[in-house]
RNA sequence: GCUCCCUUCGUCUAGUGGCCUAGGACAUCGCCCUCUCACGGCGGCGACAGGGGUUCGAGUCCCCUAGGGAGCGCCA
């Protein structure tokens, strides 16, 4: 059997952390299994649905690289099919037409609610002969069984046992005919052959109606695995003040794919002690039985940690690209500096995201740097003056512009003035960048470039 | 209210009855390295929610309590 999962958010919102978990479990089980993994946007709730959200759904998916073998299939454009199946199942007795009005129903939650009870819907309509006299159109509602119970063996929660008395005949069609949640999720899963529903525990409440739905229908009941939903670092429920923005807020904040997919899955999945996984490891390694079944708070600096660790580790060359994307954002022009490559280079140890290096990186590309009152009046004092203008003396008749000569250069003019190292590089480092902090002093200078480095040096003791 | 789920350091977790005086990672603190900031190295602080069982032995199995969460919609 080959295994098929899906991913189904509704474009109701954008896609978020948890909903990028659940996804990304959902990929990884079918990658590891050679399966097929399914994209399908549940856009029946035509009062809250949008284009956008798609778009940054499809988007964000695009970017993480949890590519989908089938789809995307919209949910709006498979209605015969719920049709189709709603009729077989009236056709058959196993959904009936109710005419409860609101009011009705209303009033029989309040009761129930009084008497301490859970509210369901009483069956009112379920043994009806004879439709009553009424010009409201019906909704249908589905037979659920009255006796028995459901159980569920879920890959992740275990074996969770429901009874039938707790379930009530729900809703499968609306008055207006548009069918709902619970049932075309089965008509999907089912037509789609989804063989593993990979999704939030939040749904788990919903697995023994989907499952006496199946049933009915005579259809296989696909195994699931329900997912713990992510908290925020406060332990309370996420919000957007935590992370439950688009996903691709993290692609403009300077994140890497590969550093949010590693936090992800180790965000309630764990193989013994290990913390780093290339996309491969994940998939190899990958493994519903060891998710964990407990909620899971969202921590930013481990996230944070991650991308430094992609940004250390990572082929400079490619990272680049992403370096010169977050420069696009914030308005710096790399075509006159040094190759964005060799910057990454020269700062992946001192960013925890490419939209920091890129902010960090600034002196590298502007004719006209800002100097920081504080580092001037602490570094560039009058008696530096003099090493620093031979230093520049020397740095211009260099004709091997490395790092190794600038250095030795560096260390000369500190050996002639009888200066501790710091002394000179210090100056020399806000003359270059205006700050007091920048990768190591022959590496800025190098960067920097030999005309640019005299100017600015001449520049900051006249 | 009812049903269901969950509970190991601040956080993510290892742990599948003896290997646990509970291990790792992030964060934090200290030291070292050092031209700055970092990176790195070394070390410290720090947890089995509580109570009952079962067992020779429980973080691990069972029950209860407490605390979190979800569902109970003509939302998904």
């Amino acid at each position: 059997m080959t295994i098929r999962t899906r991913f189904a958010p509704s474009p109701t919102g954008y896609l978020h952390i948890g909903g990028v978990r659940t996804a990304l479990f959902s990929w990884l089980y079918a990658r590891k299994h050679g399966g097929q993994f399914i994209l399908r946007i549940e856009d029946t709730d035509l009062e809250r649905s949008t284009e956008e959200a798609v778009t940054a759904i499809l988007a964000g998916m695009k970017w993480l690289g949890l590519n989908h073998d089938e789809g995307p299939f919209y949910q709006t454009q498979r209605f015969d099919h719920y049709h189709a199946v709603i009729a077989q199942l009236v056709a058959e007795s196993k959904a009936y037409y109710c005419y409860c009005s609101k009011e009705r129903l209303e009033n029989l939650r309040q009761e129930q609610l009084a008497r301490k009870e859970k509210p369901r819907y009483d069956g009112h309509c379920r043994h009806l002969s004879v439709p009553p006299t009424t010009t409201a159109a019906p909704v249908v509602r589905f037979k659920n069984p009255e006796v028995g119970e459901v159980v569920v063996k879920d890959l992740i929660k275990g074996t969770v046992i429901f009874n039938n008395r707790e379930l009530d005949d729900l809703i499968i069609a609306r008055s207006d005919g548009s069918p709902t949640y619970n049932f075309t999720v089965v008509v999907d899963d089912w037509e789609m052959q989804i063989t593993h529903v990979i999704r939030g525990d939040d749904h788990l409440n919903n697995t023994p109606r989907q499952i006496n739905i199946l049933r009915a229908l005579g259809a296989t009941v696909p195994q699931y695995a329900h997912v713990a939903m992510i908290l925020g670092s406060d332990g309370q429920k996420l919000s957007k003040r935590h992370g439950a923005v688009s996903v691709l807020n993290y692609q403009e904040e300077g994140y890497l794919p590969e550093a949010l997919l590693n936090y992800l899955v180790r965000l309630g999945w764990s193989h013994h002690d290990q913390e780093i996984f290339s996309r491969q490891e994940m998939i190899e390694l990958f493994e519903l039985e060891a998710v964990n079944s407990a909620p899971a708070a969202f921590n930013p600096e481990k996230l944070l940690w991650l991308n430094q660790h992609y940004i250390k580790t990572g082929e400079p060359a490619r990272l680049a690209e992403h370096l010169r994307f977050q420069c696009e954002l914030l308005g710096i022009e790399t075509q006159a500096g040094p190759p964005l490559a060799e910057v990454v280079t020269a700062q992946a140890e001192r960013a925890k995201t490419l939209r920091e290096m890129a902010q960090n990186s600034r002196y590298f590309f502007t004719e006209k740097v800002q100097y920081e009152e504080k580092a001037v009046q602490k570094h560039l004092t009058t008696e530096i003056k003099k090493p620093l203008s031979d230093l520049a003396n020397r740095l211009e008749q260099l004709t091997e512009w490395q790092p190794t000569s600038i250095q030795a250069v560096v260390h000369a003019i500190a050996d002639q003035y009888q200066l501790k190292l710091g002394k000179i590089a210090q100056p020399l480092r806000v003359a270059m960048t205006g700050t007091a902090v920048s990768p190591p002093i022959e590496v800025t200078v190098y960067l920097i470039g030999q005309q640019r480095s005299v100017a600015r040096i001449r520049q900051v003791i006249t």
